[in-house]
DNA sequence: ACCCCGATCGTA
DNA sequence: ACGATCGGGGTT
């Protein structure tokens, strides 16, 4: 059981959403398992916040591999990422769904809801997952099959396939 | 100062 | 399929 290293956060976006899938997101008592990630990654991405250059609300997409970056979406819910690759490119993966054993999976299936239940705001927005002992990933060693779909909610950048998602049925048999 | 839109979610 | 709800970013 290690904690993840800002190696693994340094690699491509691509690859550090796909090995997301089985890590272990910690924060406060909350331990989740990340079940659905998708990647966002520099300019060229019409769909990556920073498109467009940085701005306050994306600034920490700009800061070194293993950042938090937290947003508000739609006036209600926060979004959780983890900023990738170099410093100054901006890119991070999305997570959008966890399993934690104790709570409906229905309840932690979505960005909007894991963040809720684990109660992720603006206050961890910036946070340093590398160097942080309340917040941060670990890898169990647990490995899941995912599907390559393209990503949800978005306008533009839809057909990209960078969304990676664990099979519905296979949640249950997830160990912990 | 104003306007438009959004990396969502629950309900219908 | 649709509305809730408000911060942020671009424009005047």
């Amino acid at each position: 059981m290690q904690k993840l290293s800002r190696e693994f956060y340094e690699q491509s976006t691509l690859e550090v959403a796909k090995e997301l899938i089985g890590k272990v997101m910690v924060f406060d008592s909350f331990e989740g398992v990340i079940t659905e990630t998708e990647a966002y990654i520099g300019k060229d991405d019409p769909a990556c916040h920073a498109a467009r250059g940085k701005t306050k609300r994306n600034e920490v997409m700009f800061a070194r591999a293993g950042t938090s970056y937290v947003y508000l979406i739609y006036g209600m819910y926060h979004c959780l990422n983890f900023v990738t690759e170099e410093e100054g490119f901006p890119a991070a993966v999305l997570i959008r769904g966890v399993y934690i054993p104790q709570i409906d999976y229905k309840r932690t299936n979505g960005p909007g809801k894991l963040c809720k239940i684990m109660d992720i705001t603006k206050q961890q927005n910036g946070v340093d997952i590398v160097e942080s002992n309340d917040f941060y990933v670990l890898d169990k060693g647990i490995k899941l099959d995912y599907d390559t779909t393209t990503r949800i909610g978005i306008s533009q950048g839809k057909e990209l396939p960078w969304r990676f998602v664990v099979d519905k049925q296979k949640i249950s048999k997830i160990p912990g």
